[in-house]
DNA sequence: GCGGTGTGTTGTAAATACTGAACGGCGTTG
DNA sequence: CAACGCCGTTCAGTATTTACAACACACCGC
């Protein structure tokens, strides 16, 4: 973990010079050198009004990968994306070559009469939607909310949770869910 | 961002003392005292030093969330949507009730001529997305991508992107990002 | 060659953080 | 109520980090 290190990369990732950061972020530059070389450890706020000039979180600077990520696809015809359909309900999933992916990003069609099942869903993450078309009918605990198109919503998965189509209509929406299940 | 406060909710949350922490991590009380007062801002390395004593990360230190979560809205009107539109590109952010939100679940608009700036965008997380309509230009790295209405995209965020809309109509496409910046 | 502008590094003095040894408060035990 | 143990705070001195101002080097136009 060479604090050091990670601010140089990111640094020039950014295409700052040392001066240049230090002027956006309010402090020397042979402040930033000094960090660079891990001559010395900078204290919090120091470093927060350096990350400030970037921008960057704490959260961010500490996390970032500096590896060069290994090739993968980036981008996926219609055709391309991995059927993973549950039943009547057809659900596409982006990223097929992203094995260990953060998000589950997908394209699901409820035709009618299409449902999640009586059981009630609840499992770790977040997850969020659009509807695109058609109406949608989305319970969370003991709530009910008829979606139509244009709506969004967004929840913990952690509550139960069920999708239904009791319209006549195909409802088509996109959604998002964290961490990825699949 | 209080640094000190975080300090000593974690702490207590783990029932250690300032003494007890302070013999763990190799610092004295008082150091641990004037941290969690605020009345210093701790160098990365004692500050490192201290979170060794829990144990805890950097990461985890400054991505503990300490508010109990609160009842959030979950379905949203497509105008109750956060605006958060960046120059050309409108972008719409499902969620607003969720300042704390995994992912950032959004709907774009990039205009003709639209561009997210001549320096690539580079930041933590992985980012995926599908054009719903239009046609849009899409670099990453230095791979250079046209995507049509139908096809989506998945990579890290990390490598350097870039969207742009050369052509003549507006292209319309939904992206999710996580974690979360706004 | 020169002067100008950019880069990162390095001294020194001032500002800040850390240690070690106090202190006062609080609950328990004798 | 003392004596103890543990708690968190504070103070003075020491160690570290920071700002400011130089420095050395590279590049460019003239």
């Amino acid at each position: 973990m060479d604090v050091g290190e990670r601010l140089q990369a990111i640094r020039k990732l950014k295409g700052l010079s040392q001066r240049e950061l230090a002027k956006r972020a309010g402090v020397t530059n042979s402040t930033i050198s000094m960090i660079e070389k891990n001559s010395v450890s900078p204290s919090i706020s120091s470093l927060r009004k350096v990350l400030s000039g970037i921008p960057m979180s704490m959260v961010e600077f500490f996390s970032v990968e500096l590896e060069p990520e290994s090739p993968a696809q980036i981008v996926y015809k219609a055709h391309e994306l991995i059927d993973i359909s549950d039943g009547a309900v057809t659900m596409k999933l982006v990223g097929k070559s992203h094995p260990n992916r953060a998000i589950a990003f997908l394209t699901e069609v409820y035709p009618p009469g299409a449902d999640t099942g009586a059981e009630m869903l609840t499992h770790d993450g977040e997850e969020t939607g659009i509807l695109l078309e058609g109406r949608l009918e989305l319970v969370v605990g003991t709530e009910l909310f008829i979606l139509e198109a244009g709506d969004s919503y967004y929840f913990e998965s952690t509550r139960p949770h069920r999708f239904r189509n009791p319209y006549d209509q195909p409802a088509r929406l996109i959604s998002a869910a964290t961490p990825s299940n699949f």
